[in-house]
Formats: structure tokens, C-alpha cells, sequence
DNA sequence: CGGCATCCCATCCGATACTG
DNA sequence: CAGTATCGGATGGGATGCCG
């Protein structure tokens, strides 16, 4: 239907071109916070400065954008209140909470396999 | 038993430190690339031009260093043949082949979503 | 072929100051 | 509280040349 491509062309995405899905997808996402920011507002809607809080090196600067980036593309919605000061909070949309628990699998994997990683790490560092 | 945390311990990584399990993980493996060469990887051993020409705008410079760092946490293997000139084979370990498999979860969502973001992306952009 | 070394520019990001 | 604006240093990564 529509402009959607066909099957057969959604499956030829080797070698990967700037434009394909995962690329894309990982583009975003693919940073030393946005997964982590994801993960927290799994829960229930937060407010600016929580998130900011929760992530230990997350500065305010980069937050901001990273929650820019996830609203342009309909995984998060800022909702402001006219308290005294502002209020503001950030959820995830249900396409925003799918990626989340999509994600739920990285942060599983590295629980799980972080002792091997260090021990590899720890093999080849001297 | 030994030296691993306690159920109880493993659960408190909020907020996130430095030294958390998935934040150790997603410093490797969240950049441009390494996800990519990953899934490469899924398939059978690979050359090192045989993934650099798979991913567009993937340079030489770059590739070596993730292929280092995957290496350096025990995640690909490096086999060098000495033939002339030489060939230089890449693996998954049984480690990253089943990271592969978590992060597949993530392509398949790339490739079921795309639509729905690119889609806000165009909502948004004027 | 599969790198490493160097140069050099683009961007990222932290720090700081200011605002609704 | 939740940002925006600006500046400057650190960093990333492309281009190039050379080598086993």
C-alpha cells in the first residue's frame, strides 16, 4: 500500500547505506545516554532535573538535547505545567515505551555478561 | 558464591554510576558503528575490507578501532593468515554472538518502526 | 591486504552567564 | 525549575602517506 516499500526490498539493506532503518534508529539512540534515559523514564513520567540527576556525568546541556532528539522522533512528549516555577515532565509515547522494552534486552545482557567483559577487559590490559 | 554481588546489590544501579554494568557496555558497543559490525559478524567470520566496504562511510581508521575494542572485550577474535598478502579473519566469540542476538531485537525494531519515526520527523520538521 | 602514524579540521561538550 | 546562548578546550575522525 502507499509508498511502503515491498518486502523484498526492506530485507536488502546489506551493505548497510546511510538511510536503513538501523542506521537510522542507531543514530539516535546510539549515544553514552539516550538508552539510559529511555530506561528511567520506563517507570513513569519524570521531570527534567530527576532524569538529570540520575545519571552520574549527564550534564544539563546534553540532556536537553538528547530529549530534543527523542521528541522529533515520537519516542518522548514534554508536557510543561504553569506552576511556580515551571514544571516539566518527559514520558515515553508507546512507540517510545516499545524501543524501551526492546532496549530492556541490552541492559539484561550487560547484568548478565559484565564479569566476562571485565575479565577480558583485565586479560589484555597489562 | 565468590566475588560476585548479591541479588540485592545487582538491582541498585540507580542512579546510574559510571561503573554500572550497562553503562560499561553501552560505552562499547553505543556508537555509529559497532552495532553494525556486530551483525556482520552474525553470519561467519569476516575480512576486515569485507566489513568496511559493508557499511558506507565506515573508514579504516574507525573500523580498526572498534575491532580493537570488541577484541578487547573478549567479544570478536582476531586471526591473522600469513599468506601474502596477509588475510586478517574477524569472529564473534561465543560472548558477542550472543550480544548479536540481543541486539538483533533492536534492528527488528529499527526495521517495524522506521515508518512511525520517520514519519514524526517530518511532522515536526517544518 | 590490513593496518599504523601524522596532520588537521569539525563537532562535541563542559563551563558560565542569563532568562521566563 | 527548566531551560537558552555563547565561548573555548578537548575529542573524534577524515585524508594522506608509509609499511610488513
Amino acid at each position: 500500500m502507499e509508498t511502503i516499500p515491498s518486502a523484498a526490498e526492506a530485507k536488502a539493506w546489506n551493505p548497510y547505506s546511510a538511510d536503513c532503518p538501523t542506521r537510522v534508529v542507531l543514530d539516535r539512540i546510539a549515544d553514552k545516554w539516550t538508552v539510559l534515559v529511555l530506561g528511567l523514564l520506563g517507570d513513569r513520567p519524570k521531570r527534567f532535573n530527576q532524569l538529570r540527576k540520575s545519571v552520574d556525568g549527564l550534564s544539563q546541556k546534553v540532556l536537553t538535547q538528547i530529549l530534543r532528539g527523542l521528541e522529533t522522533d515520537g519516542l518522548v512528549t514534554r508536557t510543561a505545567f504553569p506552576t511556580v516555577p515551571v514544571t516539566v515532565e518527559y514520558a515515553l509515547t508507546p512507540l517510545g515505551d516499545s524501543l524501551r522494552t526492546t532496549l530492556d534486552g541490552v541492559r539484561l545482557w550487560a547484568e548478565a555478561n559484565i564479569e566476562a567483559i571485565l575479565q577480558a577487559r583485565k586479560a589484555k590490559g597489562p
